[in-house]
DNA sequence: ATGTCTACCACAGGTAGA
């Protein structure tokens, strides 16, 4: 089973090229984040005509996430992290596919750093951890996919330095990430390329992707059953490489049987 | 500070967010 994630930066904007790498790719599960769109705008029909049943949360404008599964239709478990009823931004999705359940997440960017949206951010992450903890400890395998914005170390980050004072790479950001993976979690892209410079978005400005001037920012978490069916993690860089193309690759796992 | 995308409103290009 192939679970992805993929920041698409306009749904529909973007929709060529979500169906050419859904073509392409077949993943089995898709976590899509940066729909910018509201829910009667998502491409409902031409996303069932490639092959995929769909649940999804959107909002005009910003955010909005979705989960896509070929052949099926996900069974939504949760829409919106607990903890902040007034919170009206659309950045967490859950759903349940052929016996696992799929978090997919799109954390605030919080920049700029300081400023009411970094605190909203390290709200949003401390909710977050909240509701992974009911997670963690489930029997079925549970994977929390989506764009962190976060970058975890000094090896996600092309030129470390020049990152230390933005939302993306904050001492209490990365350290909030760290205390998420201490629960339990498998950082999946990390675990199966430990030593490996290995980036998941490249800004539009300055030539980014042509310098390889990258972050890795899209991640997924496997709790204990998930990471026990862990097989492959990969990019797929291709992808960026392509015409109008967002400024997020894919990234993917494979569970084994 | 800059760079480049997307969506919005509304019809053109400025603004906001990333």
């Amino acid at each position: 089973m192939r679970i992805a994630t993929y920041n698409v930066n306009g749904v529909n904007g973007r929709l060529p090229v979500l169906l050419r790498w859904l073509a392409e790719s077949q993943p089995d599960v898709v976590c899509l984040q940066e729909l910018k769109a509201p829910d009667e705008k998502f491409p409902e029909a031409a996303i069932r005509d490639a092959g995929y049943g769909a649940v999804w949360h959107g909002q005009k404008s910003w955010n909005g996430v979705a989960i896509l599964a070929r052949g099926c239709d996900p069974v939504e478990t949760r829409r919106g992290l607990p903890g902040e009823p007034e919170d009206v931004q659309s950045r967490y999705l859950e759903a349940a596919v052929n016996g696992v359940l799929v978090g997919g997440l799109y954390l605030p960017n919080g920049n700029p750093k300081p400023g009411p949206k970094f605190d909203y951010k390290l709200r949003w992450f401390e909710r977050l951890i909240a509701h992974a903890e009911t997670l963690i400890g489930m029997d079925a395998p549970v994977v929390l996919a989506g764009d962190f914005n976060v970058m975890p170390t000094e090896l996600d980050v092309y030129k470390p330095e020049r990152w230390v004072d933005d939302a993306l790479f904050a001492p209490e950001v990365r350290e909030a990430y760290a205390r998420l993976l201490g629960q339990g979690w498998t950082d999946a892209l990390r675990t199966m390329h430990p030593d490996e410079r290995i980036y998941t978005f490249w800004d539009y400005f300055r030539n980014a992707w042509g310098r390889n001037a990258g972050l890795r920012i899209d991640h997924l978490l496997c709790n204990a059953p998930a990471a026990k069916r862990l097989k492959t993690a990969e990019v797929d860089r291709f992808v960026r490489d392509w015409e109008k193309t967002s400024d997020h690759a894919p990234v993917w796992i494979e569970l084994g049987a």
